[in-house]
DNA sequence: AATTCGGGGGG
DNA sequence: CCCCCAGAATT
């Protein structure tokens, strides 16, 4: 038995799960992918657009999205420019390509019926751990464990005294979260194991937050062993890589144009780019537009035929 | 285990 | 300016 293990006592889990499962009832958000109308495959988008992307940058875009295409099938028949565009500024666009094959993927394997066992999810393309749980979790009511972001943080301050979670998830990480699942042997313990898993995460997106958490709202602050450690500065992690100048802002903005006039010269291409200001300073040079514009056409977000460079 | 992949929110 | 965000796929 690890000294981590040594205070999770059955009345301390049991206590902190109580006090975290009644916060929520008082305090979940009312997200418009939780309305219990909500489809299975609409659960599925929420999440493939929370991937990275906050919920704040999300709301509206669901909304849109899922009144022009409701179900698998709809997207399925939709042209993979028109997915793209509909993404917009959601960042990383290949999760929209993704998404458009797994809404083929379902038609085609599934009978046009997203599956509920998260081995089957976890085979669709943009599906892998975390999502396929949280699907399996939140819209078919299967206790899957679910690990996010949020949830490593809550649990690593409650249980590990750590000011965040570790670097990449741990098998640590996995054992204590599948310890503090509540018992699913009983109707209530089931539902409490699924309420469970999107109160913990809701706790760490509005109140045990990576910055500046609000401790003097949070439902658990005198059960908290990072508190009780005097909250002890996380150890610093891997710089974020730079944005400006990066591959990344590179492709972002050549898609950018692309969404907005669905072809361009490639002879043209640097001058419409930079004209949109999207790269701020940064002038890249020849190698740089190569390497971005042949990225783009390996990963399927765009296609260059005859000088050509166009959504595909 | 480490990199790459967008774009913007917020301290 | 910098870290962070309901991660996934690839190397």
């Amino acid at each position: 038995m690890s000294s981590t293990d040594h205070q999770l006592t059955e009345h301390h889990v049991s206590d902190v799960r109580t006090r975290i499962l009644d916060w929520y009832a008082d305090n979940g958000r009312d997200l418009p992918w939780r309305d219990p109308e909500t489809t299975a495959w609409g659960v599925l988008v929420s999440e493939v657009m929370l991937q990275q992307t906050q919920v704040s940058r999300v709301w509206d875009s669901w909304l849109a999205w899922m009144k022009r295409w409701p179900g698998p099938a709809d997207l399925a028949e939709a042209e993979a420019s028109d997915v793209l565009i509909m993404w917009g500024r959601l960042g990383y666009p290949r999760r929209a390509l993704r998404l458009h094959e797994t809404a083929k993927a379902v038609v085609t394997a599934h009978n046009g019926v997203l599956p509920a066992d998260p081995e089957l999810l976890l085979q669709l393309p943009g599906i892998g751990e975390y999502t396929a749980a949280a699907v399996s979790s939140f819209a078919f009511g299967i206790p899957e464990v679910v690990i996010d972001t949020n949830i490593r943080r809550v649990h690593a301050r409650i249980f590990s005294g750590k000011g965040a979670g570790a670097p990449n998830l741990t098998a640590a990480e996995r054992k204590l979260a599948a310890q503090l699942m509540p018992d699913t042997s009983t109707a209530q313990g089931l539902q409490d194991a699924n309420t469970w898993n999107v109160a913990a995460m809701e706790l760490g997106a509005l109140i045990c937050t990576a910055r500046a958490p609000k401790c003097d709202q949070c439902p658990v602050l005198n059960q908290c062993a990072w508190v009780a450690a005097g909250k002890p500065e996380p150890e610093t992690k891997a710089k974020t890589q730079s944005w400006n100048g990066s591959d990344r802002q590179v492709r972002g903005a050549i898609m950018g144009v692309l969404r907005a006039k669905g072809a361009v010269d490639v002879g043209t291409l640097q001058t419409t780019v930079e004209a949109t200001g999207q790269l701020g300073r940064h002038l890249p040079e020849v190698s740089q537009w190569d390497r971005a514009v042949n990225g783009l056409v390996t990963d399927g977000l765009a296609v260059l035929d005859d000088k050509i460079l166009a959504l595909p």
